[in-house]
DNA sequence: ATGGTAGCACGGCTA
């Protein structure tokens, strides 16, 4: 079973890759963010020709989350808490028993901006929210654009990013309470350091690999106990002929079937 | 070198 996490900036205009995606890595769920597409807007129908379920919590221009599914979509969630603000930042779903919770939190702008202040409100609500969640079903995932880098081998400089959103003490305070409630980062046994997923598109960050590892797969115990695999699929950030990437490449885990099995 | 590029929506914001 592989799941894959894709922060796509504006489904509109990387439908060409999604559909491509989806035509040649086949995952059996996909958790998209960055949508910048209101709900009525998003091109449902390339997800369900090929065989998905899907849930969409969109909205105009900024922000928008769904989830794609071959294995049925159940309790859908769309937001989870007024610090939303009418922000489409959350979507949650039962796939194949496990709760998946994919999130496209808020980016921080600068450390000295309200827009920072409310990336840590956000991870706050988000902290007392989820321990409901992982109470209802053993087996959930966080995962999505979490946009915080936790280790130096997560970002290019950290230097350069020190006391900056994305790489900041107060953000991996947040991240630590993560892993205080169960949460295990399944990704980063099978990734090697430098495996980012985001390159901003200045200064030739791509080229250069100037990047950050900050889309994320947070698992309860129970779900990291089934990760077999996990990869970030570096030429999906690429450009294909006319068609611009989004500045995140996919990130795919792998899970087994079955827990007992292995 | 406080720039640079992309997307939305058509000026400026967000990332």
């Amino acid at each position: 079973m592989r799941i894959v996490t894709w922060n796509v900036n504006s489904l509109k205009a990387r439908q060409p890759f999604v559909e491509a995606y989806l035509d040649e890595q086949s995952p059996d769920v996909l958790c998209l963010q960055e949508l910048k597409l209101q709900t009525d807007k998003v091109p449902t129908e390339i997800f369900e020709a090929r065989g998905y379920d899907v849930a969409v919590h969109g909205q105009k221009q900024w922000n928008g989350v769904l989830i794609a599914s071959k294995l049925g979509l159940q309790d859908v969630l769309c937001g989870f808490n007024d610090i939303e603000q009418g922000q489409s930042r959350l979507i949650a779903a039962t796939v194949g028993g496990i709760r998946l919770v994919n999130v496209y939190c808020p980016q921080g702008q600068s450390a000295q901006s309200d827009k920072f202040a409310y990336k840590l409100r956000f991870y706050d609500e988000l902290l007392r929210w989820l321990p409901g969640e992982l109470q209802a079903n053993s087996t959930t995932a966080l995962l999505g654009d979490l946009n915080i880098a936790r280790e130096a081998r997560d970002i290019f400089d950290e230097r350069r990013f020190a006391g900056q959103p994305s790489y900041h003490p107060k953000e991996h305070e947040r991240w630590d309470a993560l892993l205080d409630l169960g949460l295990v980062d399944v990704c980063k046994p099978w990734l090697a350091p430098g495996s980012y997923t985001f390159w901003d598109y200045r200064g030739g960050s791509w080229q250069r690999d100037l990047g950050m590892r900050i889309d994320h797969v947070l698992g309860s115990a129970n779900f990291a106990a089934r990760c077999r695999d996990a990869r970030v699929v570096r030429q999906w950030r690429k450009d294909r002929d006319a068609d611009k990437a989004s500045d995140h490449a996919p990130l795919e885990i792998t899970l087994s079937t079955n827990e007992l099995k292995g």
